[in-house]
DNA sequence: CTCATTCTGGAACGCTCTTTCCAAAATGTC
DNA sequence: GACATTTTGGAAAGAGCGTTCCAGAATGAG
C-alpha cells in the first residue's frame, strides 16, 4: 500500500497559481514554490513532474475555480449588463483586489504569441470571457450588436487589468467603464424587459 | 587620450530594448542581450553599470523614440480622431505588427505594482498616453466628455496590446476599434470643424 | 615614440536555478 | 511482524545566471 500524500492538491494548485500570479512564470523560482505551496522540491516534482508542469496545473486551475466561477457569476445563462458590470467593478474589491492581476493576462505578456506552456491556458481564458460576454449581449442588445460589443469588453478587460496590475487604475478608468455601461443600457433590445433586480446586481462601490 | 566606444549607442539601445520586449526582462539574460546588441557583456557592463542600468536606459530610450514619436503623429496638437484610431490600427502593419508588444504593457504586467525598475517608465508611458489622448479629445469632443474618452481608449489601447502580443487579436477586435471611432465621430463637439482630410489619416487597412 | 585614459574580450567567479538521487517515512495488506 | 508501494525531505549535481577581473587594444596629446 503507497504512502499517501500529505496534501491537499487543491490548497497547493491555488498557492502555485497565486505564486505564479504575483511572481510570473520565470521568477517564481522553485523554491518560491516552496514557500507558498509548504511543499518540498522533491514533492512537487514527484507530483507535477516539473515546474513547467505545474505550471500548467495551476493555469488550468485558475481557469476552472476563479475564471469560470467569475464567467458564471457575471457573464452566464441568466447574466445582465449589470452583471456584466459587476465583472469589472469586483475587481476593485476583495477578494479580486490584491493588486496581482490576472494570471492569463500576465501570461499573456509574459510568455507573449510563441507557442508555449501557457499558450492554450491563455487563449481559453479569453476566449471563454469573449464568448460568455458576446452571449449576454446578444440577449441585451441583439445578436448583431454583440460580436463587437463582446470585443471591445475584452479589450477593456484586459486594459483593467493591466493597468490594475501595475497599480495605475484610478477613479478616471473606474468612471470610463462605468460610463461604458450607460451606454450599453441605452443601447438595449427593446425585447428585453428591465427589472429593478438589474440595479442591485452591479454593486460594489 | 580615452579609447572611443566601439559602438553606437542609439543601435544598442534600440536592439536592448526590442530583446527586452520579446524576452521580457527576467528571460532576457546577458548573453542574449550580448547577442541582441552585438556587444561583449563586459562592454555592457562598462558601459550601463548592470543588466538593471541597461533596462532602465532601454526603457527611457523607448518611451523617448518610440512612444513619444507615435504620440506626436497620433496625439500631437494638431491630431484629430482619425490621427488617434490610427495609434490602434498602425499597429497592425510594419513596423509596428511584430507580434512582440509594448515595453511599457509588458513590464507593466512583468513587475506589477511594487516597486521596481520598471516603475517610473510605465507610469510616463500610460499618463502620456492618457494625457495626449485627452487633449485630442478635449479638441474633437470638449472638454467635459474627454478625461472619461481618454481614460476608455486608454483602456482599450492596453487591452489591444495584450492580445496583440498574445498572438490574439482578430477582425472582431478591429471592428470593436473602428466601431469606437465611428461613435467618437458621432459625437464631435459643433464648435470643431470637419475636414476632408480625417478620411486620409486613419489608414491603414 | 611614451603616456594616460577608457574600451573590449575572454576567462573566471560565486550564486541561484532546476532537477535528481536516495534513504527514511507512511500507509494497507497479508 | 514483513512486504510493496508511493511520498517526503535533505543533499547534491550540473547548468545557467549576473557580474567581476585583467590584459591587451584603441585613441589623442605631448
Amino acid at each position: 500500500m503507497a504512502r499517501p500524500r500529505a496534501f491537499d492538491e487543491e490548497i497547493v494548485l491555488t498557492a502555485a497559481m497565486h505564486a505564479f500570479r504575483t511572481h510570473g512564470y520565470a521568477r517564481a523560482s522553485v523554491s518560491v514554490l516552496e514557500e507558498a505551496t509548504g511543499l518540498r522540491a522533491s514533492s512537487l516534482y514527484n507530483a507535477y513532474g516539473d515546474k513547467a508542469g505545474l505550471f500548467r496545473r495551476a493555469l488550468d486551475h485558475y481557469l476552472a475555480s476563479f475564471v469560470g466561477p467569475r464567467l458564471k457569476v457575471h457573464a452566464g445563462p441568466e447574466s445582465t449588463l449589470e452583471d456584466l458590470e459587476g465583472l469589472f467593478l469586483t475587481l476593485l474589491v476583495p477578494p479580486y483586489d490584491d493588486g496581482q492581476g490576472c494570471l492569463v493576462t500576465n501570461s499573456a505578456a509574459e510568455f507573449g504569441s510563441a507557442p508555449s506552456i501557457a499558450t492554450d491556458g491563455v487563449r481559453a481564458g479569453v476566449t471563454a470571457l469573449r464568448r460568455h460576454a458576446e452571449e449576454v449581449l446578444a440577449r441585451e442588445l441583439g445578436p448583431s450588436a454583440a460580436p463587437t460589443a463582446a470585443a471591445r469588453l475584452v479589450l477593456l478587460y484586459q486594459g483593467f487589468l493591466v493597468l490594475g496590475r501595475a497599480g495605475l487604475l484610478d477613479d478616471g478608468h473606474v468612471a470610463a467603464i462605468r460610463a461604458e455601461f450607460v451606454e450599453l443600457r441605452e443601447r438595449r433590445s427593446p425585447n428585453r424587459p428591465s427589472t429593478v433586480e438589474d440595479e442591485n446586481r452591479r454593486s460594489p462601490r
